[in-house]
DNA sequence: CGGTTGTCGTACATCGGTGTTCGAATTAGT
DNA sequence: ACTAATTCGAACACCGATGTACGACAACCG
């Protein structure tokens, strides 16, 4: 028979109080770096969060696996806020109401998604980013079928340029070419206009 | 009597025929490799040229001089294709034909824009580009005082708009989402809708 | 044909970023 | 208060990219 003679290790993976703290200023940290540069160092990560590099690695393996989890808890909040979107009634309406809570999220997040294109497998990249998009999916096929939104576009083109008119707004913020405040109702207005219909008016 | 014993070097910088042609092929590779990685390294420009690393360091200082010059050329090439638009007439077909200008500009240097942001100074990128920008400008302001785009937003964010527009199709080219043939109607069509003044009826 | 001009490969110094090791000091938890 | 966990800085090895030095070789041009 045989005897298992070591420790199995304890399954809770339950850290002390303080490195469990750490370990949360470093994602914060890392989340709020990688928005603004996706290439920013390990040592820059470690000081914005208040922590010695060394100590940094003792929590993650590798600046790779960071910026992954970094990137999961990203994609895991921004899914379920995408989800809690009321997608129904008047498909110009709800456009407007997931184009808010998309654009909080791009402020939120910035240019982490190009951080996780470099970082993570190609595949496991494209998986999430494919089911951030099916978010969208149901209300614009819905808005082509009724006659809300123009379809003699592919769907595909219509999502990416949904996603490039948040990552511009993004941008021209952060140069200040707009005000903040003033982002949201750029974006509805702009992405409403370009989904309209050829023959109908917008109001 | 100052006696000028030195020769004047030559202000002719006529280097030999070999020379000028690994120039030009350096200048090529560069700008097709920078195009499609801002990133991208000195070693694999010097493959791509088909020429020995040591030799592309020969002819330009640094990284840094080769990129300037490389985005030096492309945007003086930009600055006369636009200006060769014919930006008169109605403004909505003034504007096709200076998007479909820029759609192959675009296609032709793709990220370079990025590489320059990075290698040059600060000060010299923003100038050139809103050279580029200003291109742009009067048709735009022309086309929003009749009444053909719309001016309830600011025309920053409209020329920002533009650029986001082009670039996305690039990457959608890229990414083979859409087909090269289809992006300009598709670059078209999304440009007017948006920016259709609001009540009007597009055709 | 001969000297000048380029080219090329290799090797080297340097720089910045990553990831590791160590030991000393500190702090949480009991 | 005692132990084990955790932090921290400094130092190190490593890697890839930039830029330089040298010497052999080839090609242009007069």
């Amino acid at each position: 028979m045989l005897d298992i003679s070591w420790e199995v290790p304890a399954v809770t993976t339950l850290k002390r109080a303080d490195a469990r703290k750490n370990i949360e200023s470093i994602m914060d940290a890392a989340t709020a770096c990688l928005a603004r540069d996706p290439d920013v160092s390990v040592a820059d990560i470690a000081k914005a969060a208040g922590v010695g590099r060394v100590t940094l690695y003792g929590h993650f393996e590798s600046r790779a696996t960071l910026v992954t989890q970094v990137v999961e808890r990203a994609i895991r909040q921004s899914d379920e806020a995408l989800g809690a979107v009321d997608l129904g009634g008047d498909p110009r309406a709800a456009l407007s109401r997931i184009l808010e809570a998309s654009w909080r999220l791009t402020q939120q997040y910035g240019a982490l998604i190009v951080a996780a294109e470099q970082s993570m497998p190609h595949e496991q990249f494209q998986a999430v980013h494919l089911g951030l998009i099916d978010r969208w999916k149901p209300l614009m096929e819905r808005g082509r079928r009724d006659g809300s939104f123009r379809d003699d576009q592919p769907l595909g083109w219509q999502l990416t340029l949904l996603q490039s008119v948040l990552h511009a707004a993004s941008g021209a913020v952060y140069r200040g070419e707009i005000e903040a405040a003033d982002a949201a109702g750029l974006i509805d207005g702009t992405v409403q206009a370009a989904l309209t219909p050829p023959g109908a008016t917008r109001g």
